[in-house]
DNA sequence: ATAGTCTCGGAAATCGATTGCCGAGATGAT
DNA sequence: ATCATCTCGGCAATCGATTTCCGAGACTAT
């Protein structure tokens, strides 16, 4: 049975229905503090009940200086990447008694720096952040591993106190090469990379990364981490005149957009081009062909980032030394796009399906 | 020059610093409650600053009973056109001095619960969600609806407290319906529906409005709002013994996995089957051929939030009666998927390009 | 000169929950 | 019987910012 009242009742509301005090409501409800008398905290709960009573989360956090809260920046979650990443954190965090709070940052500095002073000032327990760039939001982010831990996510930041958690872009060009130099037909040469900006690590790795296993030699197109990029990346190499080759992306979305206009200007793929793509994505596995990708280890880098929340909140592990960055090694997965030479993308290496 | 503490400096340090109370501190830093000389304001400015003061806006909160925040609890940001609503909504929010916050409940009730309650707890000024089941996330929502401003985006929940923004997913049937009835070649008869669950009302909406429209002929499968039931409906049709046909689906996500198997088993879209999808996600103008679709007007709808979160909070518009539910017409987009008969899919109610 | 009005800073209560400390009563040991 | 020890509920301080109320001083009008 629920009292109708304009606020909703208090903890001294309960403490006066239950005829204790407050401290005892607040023993009985949330206190591994204490032992009780069972019947003492039956009474207690029964009057909570009978009131409707629902804790004021903002006093607790007030009094205990911590909010059993962790929030996550994001600069745009019509990326699909960063969405996954988003989900993939979040179900991580279910299973601790901490809530995993989203921030889309809308690619702004400006937006991202207010979210940033939002949360810590919500007092959160960790900051995770994929930064929108990668020299401009570092004040930003200095300014939060100041005062709270902070852990940049797939993108890193010249930040001496912010920790970093993302995958091995270097080694992931490394596999690309594998695949293309014993997988893909001689006749596919050239090979050209399509990166996104250089604004992030993730940006400058893949291309330094391509480099220093394809060399010098092949050309490179930058632009910027979105569809319409790598749409106009294949009207750039089709109006140069190529006609085939292998075009491996910096980011599936980039891929994506290849393949769509290469198709839709009348090329075949795998036959005349093949695409190789980076990330992983749930749409690749989608896409007619299927991509052949390197897949980032989002899982393993979520539960990454929950150890460290867990190891920054514990006491025990106070003042221990952490390692300030956990980079995790992709894995190729093959799709249609460029398949192996004898499987033709339906190999014993293929990724896992689709849920 | 900033100061090195354990503890970050608080508004009486700073006060204590610029030698004046808390009081005006408050005043000169937040208020817009009185005027002041400018002078002193400088010099609490300047303390505030010298000091690295950031105020605690969980004290702030609890004294006003308001933390300037929206809380949005999606099921699944896998799903494109969540997060795509979710980025919509967050885009739309950043020109109000309100943040607004993600959960993701992850398709499971208690999650959404727990949210919810995290969020009331936090003291949100309203709460924006998209339930995760239409009769069972109802208790969750009618408890939130109690005490704080709850919107049902995109699935209607029965609560006689809880707002409604979604759009007309009859109205959408019927623009799909005028589509096939002019456009469609007779040779792509059947046409099928291939719908989601019925656990949520664009569900049931989408599957009524298509009967209405089409009539109790043509027959209708039922699964999940995702790629794989797309896929496997695409299979049983085919075991099914259909050959051609125009395909009417209940989401984009569903479509494109009809697509994607469509082709994979060596028919032609739009030449052997027509795929119609229904949302307008982004992927959709990139699949190959694009999608057909009905738009759903996610701006307009962010809109209507934003509209009915300022009017909540709005003294002047208190007790004010509102709407209960604000229903949004959608749009079709011509793809190549089911093109009109003339333009082939150019035409010129060709929805707008990716950005 | 005196009363009335205005401006603006400060003291202190307040928001809601947590927790250190105290002490009353119970239990047990000698 | 007396004292040490243990159990467990309550008092009151506390977290950090906001805001109501008060009053000191400046200024104006008569």
């Amino acid at each position: 049975m629920e009292r109708e009242r304009s606020h909703p009742a208090t903890m001294s509301d309960v403490a006066r229905h239950a005829g204790v005090s407050t401290a005892t409501v607040s023993r009985a409800l949330s206190g591994g503090d204490r032992p009780m008398s069972p019947d003492l905290r039956r009474r207690v709960t029964l009057a909570a009940e009978e009131l409707g009573y629902r804790i004021n989360l903002v006093g607790r956090t007030l009094r205990r200086r911590s909010s059993s809260t962790v929030g996550m920046i994001v600069p745009d979650l019509d990326n699909p990447f960063f969405s996954s990443l988003a989900q993939a954190l979040s179900r991580r965090f279910e299973s601790s008694d901490i809530d995993l709070l989203l921030f889309s940052a809308d690619s702004d500095l400006a937006i991202e720096r207010r979210g940033v002073q939002s949360f810590l000032g919500r007092q959160v327990d960790a900051l995770v952040i994929i930064a929108s760039h990668e020299r401009d939001s570092a004040s930003t982010i200095d300014i939060a591993s100041r005062s709270v831990l902070t852990i940049a996510l797939d993108r890193r930041v010249p930040s001496a106190t912010a920790r970093f958690v993302g995958c091995n872009n270097k080694y992931g060009m490394q596999l690309v090469h594998e695949h293309v130099a014993n997988d893909v037909d001689i006749r596919l040469q050239p090979v050209v990379f399509v990166g996104g900006d250089m604004g992030s690590s993730s940006g400058r790795e893949r291309l330094t990364g391509f480099r220093h296993w394809f060399g010098d030699e092949p050309p490179a197109l930058l632009g910027s981490f979105d569809v319409a990029w790598g749409q106009r990346a294949a009207d750039l190499l089709l109006t140069d005149g190529m006609t085939t080759g292998t075009v491996v992306a910096a980011a599936d979305v980039i891929a994506l957009g290849l393949l769509s206009r290469l198709q839709t200007r009348g090329f075949q793929v795998p036959g005349d081009f093949r695409v190789i793509g980076f990330d992983g994505i749930g749409v690749s596995y989608l896409a007619h062909p299927t991509l052949t990708t390197v897949r980032q280890p989002v899982e393993q880098m979520s539960q990454q980032i929950l150890d460290l929340v867990l190891a920054g909140t514990a006491e025990a592990t106070r003042g221990r030394v952490q390692a300030r960055a956990r980079t995790i090694r992709p894995a190729l997965v093959l799709g249609e796009s460029s398949p192996t030479r004898d499987h033709h993308g339906t190999g014993a290496t293929q990724g896992r399906a689709l849920p």
